[in-house]
DNA sequence: TAAGTACTGGTTTTT
DNA sequence: CCAGTACTTA
């Protein structure tokens, strides 16, 4: 180690240089004190080494369940214990915020709480916090908003309308992602233009879309996702000078899911661990920040997102002199799992071969099941859990996923009826709620009053009468004075419209302005209530006689719950920085471990997470590999990464089921085995209802094309096939919801059910509408049963 | 301008 | 099956 100046141009309390002392020699793995050193006690050679090596570059290919996070951890403490770097010299990029927090509570447990001044969050709040400090030089103010997909393709609408590019089959979401792909590519509207083909209409018409969304953006003093990375790296090769801040800050970059980074990540890790250059910068005195990537290209599953697998494959290029250390021993799952991930995987012909091993032994075998419907298949799930569950096992150790969201439907269904208690993390979130987003819009507009897409947003909701025509009006009004559409609703009294217009639009505009001056003084519930109940909003809903408006103000309430939980949480935060985590937060993000529940979520929300016992569902054609990505090039290999990181998610018992027929668009539909199910050796799987076995209905559907391939197991599930009446599908269950309003169910009573037939109450529990029936079936089995909604009769 | 009705079409994964 | 949209009517 050199003595090299560091600046900490915006360290909090660190700005002095800090004392490197040498004192390596006594940690060293293999010294004298290895065996009591406590950030390598239990860790395997190569996870020791992974801790201990220092050099510009290294690259640590992990495989699933092979202790990354805690080689991570343990290498951030070491460096600082060691003070080779002071907290405030690290930057950790995760994948979620979630990871974030998780590896911050790791390293400060290691160190004892000497942590503070770390950065850990994920690119995009990494970028955020940059942006957010250097705004003002380079033409955006610190305020600005964060635009998410869907803010961005109301945008985009109304940009293609103007442009009359919808008959040339432009739609919001398409040029949306096609835009998203360029910025990726850090491509601009500019760039972009230079290399198109100006004879295509189409082309022409896509440049003037994507031009217009820029300026829309920046005369908004909005981000929208892509630009938070993009621009980050447009200011740091714009302005030297602003880079050189980071690059002799930052002594180590770390960055965990590195398979799964895109070009712009990737150019903003170069950029960071860049030597600085420009005035006042002495040559030679600060050699970039050391890197280290951690990834594994088997679990590269974001590809649609921009994800460059080269990244990694081809790390030891771009950084000559990396060294490169393999973990391949798992800590996670038994023999059996990873057999059938190992196997699976395989399949893949373009990657480094690869072996995860255990020392914990076989393990129980894969349970494999066959529904009849999505619906039987999730009655078998919901079974099995309460099975689990009654043998001791808690709900929170379990966990369902899915590829679609739209597949919760079926689970989600039968999961109430079954009076199972489950949170589905990510699908429709609280905050993409119609009424949530028009609170955010208000709360967005005092925030940043350049933002036209909020205040356009809130300017009639709730209903006040002002209609198209008149925003127009006032939106030409804002272009001619080259002024904002906030500044225009102020200037209302004096643009001619009739008393009653003049009076709702500046009633909106004096409680916006009554907002941003409490917003001064912070507290983000007083603004937040003070806009929702004195716009009108929340009285609107209480007011309404749609039955649906009461849970949509109840909403609001939640809202505002959770904004007071904010405040103690983060005293000093403002409503900026709300806005922003807001902005921010991810599916994976509000798992509750300590909650007794089931989770439910898609193979992508997957990653990252493990659980004692795993259910994957929906292993058919057409759903994995999904039907769109099948006929795209690589899609089925990174199909086949994401069921090999579903299988890898499990501890103890992993389960694979499957549904012959499956519900889409209210259509029923035959589904076939996925392709990936044959990868598994068949000794590692006990079907219990298998799907050479199982018929569908008439027992001679298109599947008989496929029943070859499952030949090979008919002999084992003969055996375990349960006798002739199971043939009666005791499982079946109907769509149906109904509402059984009060009846009264107690012990000894006998019901009969729609899909289970006859049984006898044994007991009942619960309260009110949540009061649930445990019934002996005589053919079906054991079943927790919600009263007010299960398909029943007293007899 | 707002509310109500009839119709279309789209269907993956997410920071 | 749903949400979003175009069209009608008061």
């Amino acid at each position: 180690m050199t003595s090299t100046p560091i600046s900490d141009a915006h360290g909090s309390g660190s700005a002095s240089t800090p004392v490197i002392v040498d004192w390596p020699t006594a940690t060293i793995p293999g010294g004298e004190n290895a065996a009591s050193d406590h950030l390598l006690d239990g860790l395997n050679p190569q996870q020791a080494e992974a801790v201990e090596y220092r050099g510009q570059a290294l690259l640590i290919v992990a495989g699933a369940g092979s202790g990354k996070t805690r080689v991570l951890t343990h290498r951030i403490a070491r460096l600082i214990e060691n003070r080779e770097a002071w907290p405030s010299q690290i930057l950790a990029i995760t994948f979620t915020n979630k990871a974030a927090a998780e590896m911050r509570e790791r390293v400060e447990g290691l160190l004892g709480g000497r942590a503070e001044g770390m950065w850990i969050s994920t690119f995009h709040s990494a970028c955020v916090r940059i942006l957010r400090r250097e705004a003002d030089n380079f033409g955006f103010s610190k305020n600005f908003t964060i635009y998410d997909s869907s803010d961005s393709r109301v945008l985009l609408k109304r940009i293609i309308k103007q442009h009359d590019a919808d008959v040339l089959g432009f739609t919001p979401a398409n040029a949306s992602a096609k835009i998203s792909k360029l910025k990726n590519e850090l491509a601009d509207a500019e760039s972009y233009a230079r290399n198109a083909n100006m004879s295509d209409p189409n082309e022409v018409a896509f440049i003037e879309i994507f031009r217009d969304y820029e300026r829309a953006l920046r005369s908004a003093n909005a981000f929208d996702f892509d630009d938070l990375i993009a621009q980050t790296v447009y200011l740091f090769r714009a302005f030297p000078q602003v880079a050189a801040l980071y690059q002799n800050k930052f002594r180590h970059v770390l960055v965990d899911e590195y398979q799964d980074t895109n070009h712009a990540q990737y150019s903003l890790i170069r950029e960071l661990t860049r030597e600085p250059e420009g005035a006042g910068y002495l040559p030679g005195t600060n050699p970039g920040a050391a890197l280290t990537v951690v990834g594994d290209s088997d679990q590269s599953i974001y590809a649609f997102r921009g994800a460059d697998i080269r990244n990694i494959v081809e790390f030891e290029r771009d950084f000559p002199g990396a060294k490169v250390i393999l973990l391949e021993q798992n800590y996670r799952s038994t023999q059996n799992i990873l057999s059938a991930a190992n196997a699976v995987i395989a399949n893949n012909f373009d990657r480094k071969d690869k072996k995860l091993w255990t020392d914990v032994g076989d393990g129980e075998k894969i349970i494999g099941y066959t529904g009849y419907s999505g619906h039987d298949e999730a009655q078998f799930v919901a079974d099995e859990i309460e099975k689990l569950h009654s043998a001791g096992l808690a709900y929170n150790e379990i966990a369902v996923f899915y590829r679609t969201n739209a597949q919760t439907r079926a689970l989600e269904e039968i999961f109430v009826r079954s009076a199972l208690p489950y949170k589905i993390m990510g699908g429709t979130k609280f905050y993409e709620r119609a009424e949530i987003k028009d609170a955010f819009a208000y709360l967005t507009a005092v925030v940043n009053p350049a933002d036209e897409l909020a205040v356009r947003r809130i300017i009639n909701t709730p209903k006040r009468g002002i209609g198209p025509a008149t925003v127009t009006q006032l939106a030409s009004f804002a272009e001619n004075a080259e002024t904002t559409l906030r500044d225009a609703l102020r200037e209302a009294s004096t643009l001619g419209f009739g008393p009653k217009m003049t009076r709702a639009i500046s009633d909106l505009s004096a409680v916006l302005d009554e907002a941003a001056a409490l917003a001064e003084k912070g507290k983000v519930s007083e603004v937040l209530t003070t806009l929702i109940t004195k716009s009108g909003l929340i009285d609107a809903l209480r007011l309404s006689r749609d039955p649906q408006d009461e849970a949509r103000a109840e909403n609001l309430d939640e809202l505002v719950a959770v904004t007071k939980e904010y405040e103690r949480n983060n005293p000093d935060g403002t409503l900026i920085d709300f806005l922003t985590e807001v902005a921010l937060v991810a599916a994976a993000d509000d798992i509750d471990d300590a909650s007794g529940t089931v989770s439910l979520m898609t193979l992508h929300t997957a990653k990252g997470l493990e659980f004692n016992t795993v259910f994957l569902t929906g292993i058919e054609e057409d759903l994995l590999p999904h039907r769109m990505s099948a006929n795209e090039p690589g899609g089925p290999a990174e199909e086949r990464r994401l069921f090999y990181v579903g299988i890898t998610r499990a501890r103890k018992r992993l389960y694979l089921s499957l549904a012959m027929t499956r519900a889409q668009y209210g259509e029923t539909a035959v589904a076939m085995p996925s392709r990936y199910l044959q990868e598994i050796p068949a000794e590692l799987i006990e079907w219990k209802q298998s799907p050479g076995s199982a018929n569908s209905r008439g027992g001679t559907q298109p599947r008989a094309l496929n029943a070859r391939r499952w030949q090979s197991n008919r002999g084992a599930d003969a055996a375990a096939l349960p006798p002739a009446e199971k043939k009666q599908w005791p499982n079946r269950v109907t769509g149906t919801v109904r509402d059984n309003g009060d009846l009264e169910l107690a012990p000894g009573d006998r019901i009969r059910h729609t899909d289970f037939g006859e049984g006898r109450v044994n007991n009942v529990t619960g309260e009110g509408s949540k009061r649930v029936a445990h019934v002996q079936f005589e053919t079906a089995g054991a079943k927790k049963l919600l009263i007010k909604i299960a398909p029943i009769e007293k007899i």
